[in-house]
RNA sequence: GCUCAGGUGGCGAAAUCGGUAGACGCGGCGGGCUUAAACCCCGCUCCCGGUGACGGGGUCCGGGUUCGAGUCCCGGCCUGAGCACCA
């Protein structure tokens, strides 16, 4: 890396550059006059431009947080200079696990370690020159803060949508402690290597799943990155299918539901357990020649016969106490499954089928039982193979024969026709799914059902480092949630935050916290000891900044109607789901109590993309980490944060490389220069005429970087700039003030500093962000002649110069007055096709 | 495996609606300024042939649609990200 901080003027009476001086000098005044402060109860046209707050960690700020937030911050100018009060608030995400894993590493309390990476961020934050309003900052372990985060708890358990129930966690049992999913790798524990197993805890969930289809509707609507709402849309994940129903037969008691001409064949089934399934291929259901349970399912034990309860058993015991994850994790893993003993009847051939049990299917999802097709199922299909189960083909293509043995499964849904299905034949599979659905519908057989992948949220963490979840448990009354008016359960400074072999929180060790007096009874009561996830945090704060000054409520209601939802939102894509899905959730929830008047909180979200080195991620063991102090020291806040846009495509991302930032400084610099030398010769001295192609240029570009902007096409707006640049200067002509004035203008959502030192120069009375938008003439824009691109048969021969208005009969004349061109037209055109302003091409 | 994004000079990239491919920048080459260097300024820079005007080829590969395809359609290859047995 190499670098000048001062330039030797070409002139005598230029001073020099010095972004240093000049970053210094204006984040002082800034400071000073309130340059950054919104006025939330009286600004005009409100414009709420938020970025993705970041989680402070102790590396500093990563160019990716640089990156993002330098994104929003020209927009958020940009806004600002049309005249818009804009609000640009940011604050720490600084609860959580990273947090937590990180204090225990080196040893030190995260009360103690935060506070100082909130420090350095934040000095990091300021020197990048973003136009944010400190006043505001939230810190999300602030009790000030998480106080309202306990109460949005609250809200949901008044609302019955917080509950409690057991679910399985990784557990590592030499570590003792409760791991998340990241932290296993390859069913071991990431920190000791030991195997990780499952244990069953009571946790808190939120019923996100009842939101499952809004959420999904809604998308249709929503300005957002189509990436980020695909991502959404399958993360929710709706299958539109229906429910079975398969009896087995059972010994004993009668079951007097049970279908009269089924119950003559198989006399059994007069008593039997109702075992249902939920497919998406209804269509297929003759081809079903075996039922698969979960391990958990709760049938299983009536199910398994003597002769297979040992395997069963057995089978059981170890798929519940591997890790969470192996048990997921697919690749290569083979098939697995047990045999029950016992049979169902299929509802639509009336035939027995096997019952089994594997790992392959869910308890979460549908009814943690399938019927199996392995005909039509890759999953079905391996899994017969491995155990010789029958293999029955019920649907065919066109063109195939019915009867040809299946090589694997054939899972086409289009153009596929019904066989061997009785009735059903010749149908095709929207038209069999259908009708199938219908047939046993009417046998009470089946019922149409729509699932979703989306499972509820479960909130609970057994750890330290986080908001505990504000419920008490009281002898006499059972569960308690803490009254508002006692909020919040401060997290208490503990000096031993350790995880310990409980499988509980280390609160639980603090006697004097985790007794207390139940608000309803008085009498001796528990806390909750699970503290909450970092992603309930992050699920409302953009509700409290513009309220981040009161403390006696989570949000004002004046405030909030005026600058919610969120104009503009911009943030990263792995962030596409879980934060963005949550914080629509909450807000719905909150729309849904009466406290928010929107239901939506993103207007518009835009996904910015990534920056990589050297064709990699940056990460610390690839040692490719770019520290953004060194840059900015070298080349200037400014210079950095116009490379950082110019290096791709802002929702694309790009790759790091020191050799650009010099193009960059090196335009700083010019524009720098021309602003002094134009100074140098007054305002007003310009001659008419000659200065008619760079006012041009000049109002293209104010057009150009207009259109850019919004659309967050950075790298082609300060493409446009220097463009301009280049124009402004060609064979060092004489710069005039009226020139290079609007484009210091369109420089300064992306170079700040210098530009309001520019400004300044030029007689700027205001921050040059108070000084409006260059106007844009359109006529001065137009141009007198454009190149007419002139093609024979479609190949270029030639341009043209010719008025942007001309028309077919006058370019075609001109056209042929090139003998270049004319000679490749030979007899009569048979076609002539013109695009006006653009090109013509001769079809002979 | 599925979903999404992408593949264009030596490099980062541009081409917004199917209309002159390579704007802008880095690097490289040549020149000016300078005692000299740095800085700065000017010119050239997709490939092949030609001194040149110019001609031919060229946007991952193979087909197609069209007067015209980087852009649209069909098939395939490669890279990156996310999800992962969701019936």
């Amino acid at each position: 890396m190499t670098a000048s901080n001062t330039q030797q003027p070409r002139t005598g009476d230029v001073p020099p550059y010095d972004p240093t001086a000049v970053e210094q000098k204006w984040q002082a005044r800034w400071r000073e006059r309130g340059t950054n402060h919104t006025d939330l109860a009286g600004g005009e046209r409100p414009f709420y431009a938020l970025m993705m707050f970041p989680y402070p960690s102790a590396e500093g700020l990563h160019v990716g947080n640089l990156f993002a937030f330098t994104g929003n911050d020209i927009y958020g100018r940009f806004q600002r200079l049309q005249g818009h009060t804009v609000f640009e608030p940011l604050g720490y995400d600084a609860f959580g696990i990273h947090s937590e894993n990180y204090a225990l590493k080196v040893g030190e309390h995260p009360m103690r370690l935060i506070p100082r990476n909130v420090a350095n961020f934040q000095r990091q934050l300021e020197r990048a020159g973003l136009m944010v309003d400190w006043r505001y900052a939230v810190d999300t372990t602030d009790p000030h803060y998480y106080k309202w985060t306990q109460w949005v708890f609250l809200q949901l358990y008044k609302q019955g949508l917080a509950y409690k129930k057991t679910a399985a966690v990784n557990w590592c049992p030499s570590c003792k402690t409760v791991l998340a999913n990241e932290q296993v790798i390859a069913g071991e524990c990431e920190r000791c290597g030991s195997t990780v197993e499952q244990r069953e805890l009571e946790q808190w969930f939120f019923r996100i799943s009842a939101y499952a289809e809004r959420l999904l509707d809604n998308l249709d609507w929503l300005d957002w990155s189509e990436t980020t709402k695909t991502a959404q849309r399958n993360w929710i994940g709706r299958s539109e299918g229906a429910r079975l129903t398969f009896l087995a037969p059972v010994h004993g008691a009668v079951a007097p539901d049970a279908d009269a001409e089924l119950a003559e064949e198989h006399p059994a089934v007069m008593s039997a357990h109702r075992i249902v399934v939920f497919t998406t291929r209804p269509d297929t259901v003759f081809g079903a020649t075996y039922l698969v349970l979960a391990p958990e399912h709760p049938l299983v034990d009536a199910l398994t016969t003597d002769a297979q309860r040992d395997a069963v058993s057995a089978y059981r015991e170890r798929v519940l106490h591997q890790d969470l994850v192996s048990r997921k994790v697919v690749g290569d893993k083979e098939k697995t499954g047990v045999f029950t003993g016992s049979y169902a009847v299929n509802p639509a051939t009336n035939a027995l089928v096997p019952i089994w049990i594997a790992d392959y299917v869910l308890m979460e999802y549908g009814t943690g039982a399938i019927m199996a097709v392995p005909g039509h199922d890759e999953r079905d299909f391996e899994f017969a193979q491995k155990f010789d189960l029958p293999i029955v083909r019920v649907v065919a293509a066109e063109n195939e024969d019915a009867d040809t043995p299946l090589a694997a499964a054939y899972t086409e849904n289009e153009g596929g026709r019904l066989v061997a299905s009785g009735e059903f034949d010749g149908l095709s599979v929207a038209e069999g799914k259908q009708a199938i659905t219908q047939w046993l519908a009417e046998r009470g057989a089946a019922e149409p059902q729509v699932n979703y992948r989306l499972h509820d949220w479960c909130i609970s963490r057994q750890r330290y480092w986080g908001p505990p979840i504000p419920v008490l448990y009281c002898e006499r009354c059972g569960t308690v949630p803490v009254p508002e008016e006692q909020l919040p359960v401060v997290l208490p400074d503990i000096e031993d935050f350790r995880p310990d072999d409980t499988g509980v929180s280390p609160l639980a060790r603090h006697e004097e916290w985790y007794y207390t007096d139940c608000p309803t009874c008085g009498g001796r009561a528990r806390r909750e000891t699970d503290v909450s996830d970092t992603f309930l945090d992050s699920a409302w704060y953009f509700l409290r900044y513009p309220s981040a000054r009161r403390d006696d409520v989570p949000f004002d209601a004046e405030l909030t109607r005026k600058w919610l939802p969120v104009n503009s939102y911009i943030g990263g894509n792995e962030h596409a789901v879980l934060h963005l899905l949550y914080a629509r959730f909450i807000t719905m929830v909150l729309h849904d109590a009466g406290l928010l008047e929107f239901e939506e909180p993103f207007t518009r979200f835009r996904a910015h993309g990534l920056i990589i080195r050297e064709g990699a991620k940056m990460s610390k063991s690839r040692g490719n980490v770019v520290n953004p102090d060194e840059y900015m020291s070298a080349w200037g806040a400014d210079a950095f944060r116009t490379y950082l846009m110019v290096l791709g495509p802002y929702e694309q991302g790009g790759d790091f490389r020191d050799s650009g930032i010099s193009g960059v400084k090196r335009f700083l610099d010019r524009l720098w220069t021309s602003v002094y030398e134009a100074r140098e010769q007054g305002a007003g001295s310009r001659e008419q005429g000659a200065d008619r192609g760079v006012l041009r240029k000049l109002h293209q570009t104010i057009r150009k970087v207009g259109e850019d902007i919004p659309r967050l096409s950075y790298n082609t707006a300060i493409a446009a700039m220097m463009e301009y640049m280049n124009v402004l200067r060609a064979g060092e002509r004489q710069v005039h003030v009226a020139e290079v004035k609007p484009l210091v203008q369109l420089v300064a959502p992306f170079a700040p500093h210098v530009a309001e030192e520019l400004w300044e120069a030029l007689g700027g009375a205001t921050s040059v962000f108070d000084a409006g938008w260059p106007e844009f003439d359109p006529a001065l824009a137009a141009e007198e002649t454009v190149q007419l691109a002139v093609q024979v048969n479609g190949r270029l021969r030639g341009t043209i110069s010719v008025s942007p208005d001309v028309t077919q009969e006058g370019a075609y004349a001109a056209a042929m007055a090139e003998p270049q061109i004319a000679k490749f037209v030979t007899g009569e055109p048979k076609k002539i096709v013109f695009v006006k302003g653009r090109l013509l091409n001769i079809v002979v």
